[in-house]
DNA sequence: ACCAATTATGAACATCGTTCAAGATAAATA
DNA sequence: TATTTATCTTGAACGATGTTCATAATTGGT
């Protein structure tokens, strides 16, 4: 996989020229994805971020069309981070109410751990900026499957695509604790107080869905 | 209500000039608060805002610390409007599920319709940086208090440090659905389908809680 | 060794929010 | 009313930001 001639350079190019820009681009990457862990995607400067990968300000731009995209990049790594999260999490369990549980546990300890990375995936473009590309919406439904075991159990009446739809909803809902409770605006904001809720929320999500297809018999 | 008097300026002023300012706060508020529900609040610019308001740019400084504190300010309105809003909404309803559809309802119609005022309310102060005010979190818990309502129907057994909590959840819940919704990074992104999902979150958070009720009976 | 094409550089640019010396203004005083 | 003094208002200047592009350096072929 490679970056640079993959996405941003068609043109023809000298071969070293090719190596070394793939290579810096990694290494943009690593630093920007350690930046944005460490103090949240607002702290990450472009000059910062240049002098610390040993670079020129402009050979970023040789090899991202801005940060914009650089950021892009670090929030699809962050979306297989939390992907793999969730995939462990689901290990062992039996019951799709512990695994929902377990699932939305693990959801919200990656962004107590990690909310630089986390904050930085809806933070940025939240309004109608330039569309999101093909394999972010991608990753992001790699994300809400693991979702979709416990559901199809509990409502193996609906077709796929409710199913996938219901999927991304109990993830909004979710994310929406995890959200007003880490910023304070809403909840008292201790991790043990939004993960007391979170699990309050997901049973209870959970319990309806199961009431709904009994009703549904 | 003066709002330069009562918030920032206790020194002694001229009489004179305390009037002008309160009318140059009025007039900034009033200004920041159509540019944000026309642009955003990322479009706000403190030159086109002193331009509009016809005093230099100091000015705006006299009678506010900086934009952050105007944008806060004109936060707290949105808030008023969505209490409002959700205050309209329950008018004429009966049962608790009814009254809970219609609130989702009516705050995914305010986020719909006032784009610009709703996402300030939180792309705005993520991280870690300032507290918010008191009077944030007081008007933040009048627009919770609406699904306090239904909540005690369906949740008699609950006390109210146990229902507030609730209802804040349950809100977060549905403000995540809103979020992520409209920002396009779930959900197919039109209102109609949003709204569609939020009934059906809302529907199984209350049948839900009902059944946790009856079970524990 | 030379040259032409390609690539890297970092000062310069446009744009922010914010500040503060200096001019304008209003109250106090003679 | 004229003068003084304290206060307020102004907008150019400051420091940072992301991004660009003339220029210098480098590369690969002849």
């Amino acid at each position: 996989m490679n970056i640079v001639q993959d996405k941003y350079e068609q043109r023809s190019q000298r071969p070293a020229t090719l190596a070394r820009k793939t290579e810096l681009a990694a290494r943009l990457i690593d630093l920007a994805d350690a930046a944005i862990d460490a103090a949240g995607v607002q702290e990450l400067r472009a000059r910062a971020l240049a002098e610390a990968a040993g670079c020129s300000v402009g050979a970023i731009y040789s090899v991202f069309p801005d940060l914009d995209e650089l950021i892009l990049t670090v929030n699809g790594r962050t979306l297989d981070r939390i992907d793999a999260a969730l995939a462990a999490a689901v290990l062992g369990c039996t019951t799709p109410m512990q695994q929902m549980e377990r699932l939305a546990s693990a959801y919200l300890n990656y962004a107590v751990d990690h909310r630089g990375h986390w904050s930085a995936l809806f933070q940025h473009r939240m309004i109608g900026e330039r569309p999101l590309p093909g394999w972010y919406a991608t990753r992001l439904d790699l994300a809400f499957r693991h979702i979709e075991g416990p559901l199809q159990v509990l409502r193996p009446d609906l077709d796929e695509a409710s199913r996938v739809q219901l999927a991304r909803t109990v993830f909004s809902a979710v994310h929406g604790v995890v959200e007003l409770g880490l910023s304070g605006k809403a909840l008292s904001g201790t991790p043990e107080t939004i993960g007391d809720q979170v699990q309050i929320l997901v049973s209870a999500i959970a319990h309806g869905l199961a009431w709904k297809n009994r009703e549904l018999k």
